[in-house]
DNA sequence: TTCATTTTTTGACATAAGTCAATGCCGCCC
DNA sequence: GGGCGGCATTGACTTATGTCAAAAAATGAA
């Protein structure tokens, strides 16, 4: 497991860490493998641990009786998740599965809180964690109920220009299908924004890259979050 | 401080310390009056400790740009807020403000963080506690994504049901245009609803009091989130 | 390559919910 | 008691977005 050291020393969640803990997480760690769309867990499982990821995409999502479903996250290397349920002590609140072929670790509950209750530094960190989750959580709150799709869609456009380190060109990683579930929203509603925005010269779509012409105009969209607006322009 | 002794050993985030730990927190604890309708923090500043509410209603809100509001939250008695940024270093992600006269205690950063590393038992009740406030999310963003209002009304009266204990006749506690806002819409909208859920035979209501009539329609609203469906009755 | 499956786009249409504006209601303060 | 201001309701209208269906494009496997 020794070839995870960096990672788990540079993930969020054991970050500051001293190196005589990261050996221990390393010994608490079992590596899990996955395939394309494959289910890690469902709501209502019972929490026994939670995941790092390694490598490939998760998607955390809900359903809804007719099936439809909302994303509520995508994680990559080194993000962890499956982690609320490790405290609360009750299922999980969501759906895990796999958007591509993928690699994490698991660390058991027990082991973890053992861990926890000796070094409360770690405490420290996840508690972190957590917050951040909830202040993400704030704000897909707050578009779901104050922007429209095309606000939704150019905030989230500029946060992964942020995220991504790119002015220009950015790579959305994923389905066009899943970015709209992720905004709330359906396909064809997400195509005919993109094309909206793209006639607008806000942007220029090239299969999942996309590039921003128009960062400011974005940003007033993202802000405002009214389609009416970007008609006017 | 003394007098806050009950409270605090039942808030949800100390609840099941032992009572020297209680005293440890009283001795932190700074008291806070505010008058109604006052501004107890704002996005954007610095965390420098959390809350639990003693006395009165305290609104958890974002703003837009036009100045439109989505709640987040609303705290009675007994409930901490303000804690997320105490953990991630953060500032606050969102705005507070007293809807009645409140009263709150503060409890500063720094010494929490103190005490947390000296009792790790503390940090984990804490990291239970954000662990089931993220699941209220996980909720909170299904319900506004997957369901229409009709179904979030729906599900809002339910729960407030079960919190109250009663089968019967609730109490909504708060404004119509603040319900409106804490499940995402307008008065308007609300206001037409409630009365078309009433025609229905689902409620009936008598100003702040709801009478709940059909419960098994009202959670087969809250479960589908199609307004479709009580359409059809 | 070719074929099949999935993803994306486009069109016509339906509808939930927002906007604007007017009116009604009710408590509250002088 | 009377008028004032916030809250709630109602009506007419607009619009963003969902639904359904079909075509087009992209992807991936044989």
């Amino acid at each position: 497991m020794k070839k995870y050291f960096k990672l788990i020393s540079e993930t969020i969640l054991f970050s500051g860490l001293p190196d005589h803990h990261i050996e221990k997480l390393l010994k608490i760690a079992r590596e899990k493998d996955f395939n394309k769309n494959e289910l890690i867990f469902s709501e209502g499982d019972n929490g026994d641990g939670f995941y790092i990821n390694v490598e490939g995409l998760v998607k955390i999502f809900k359903l809804s009786l007719e099936g439809k479903e909302q994303i509520l996250h995508i994680f990559g290397p080194g993000e962890p998740y499956g982690e609320v349920p490790v405290f609360s002590g009750k299922t999980f609140p969501a759906n895990a599965e796999t958007i591509s072929k993928c690699r994490s670790l698991f660390f058991p509950r027990k082991s973890i809180v053992n861990l926890i209750t000796q070094n409360p530094s770690i405490a420290l960190n996840m508690l972190a964690v957590l917050s951040l989750r909830l202040r993400q959580f704030t704000v897909q709150v707050e578009n779901l109920s104050l922007k429209e799709v095309p606000g939704r869609l150019a905030a989230y456009l500029l946060m992964l220009s942020i995220e991504q380190d790119k002015i220009d060109t950015i790579n959305l990683n994923i389905s066009k299908s899943q970015l709209a579930s992720l905004l709330g929203t359906i396909p064809e509603t997400l195509s005919r924004i993109l094309s909206k925005m793209a006639g607008q010269g806000l942007i220029d779509v090239q299969g999942r890259k996309i590039k921003l012409l128009d960062t400011e105009g974005l940003e007033m969209l993202a802000q405002t979050g009214r389609i009416a607006d970007i008609e006017k322009l």
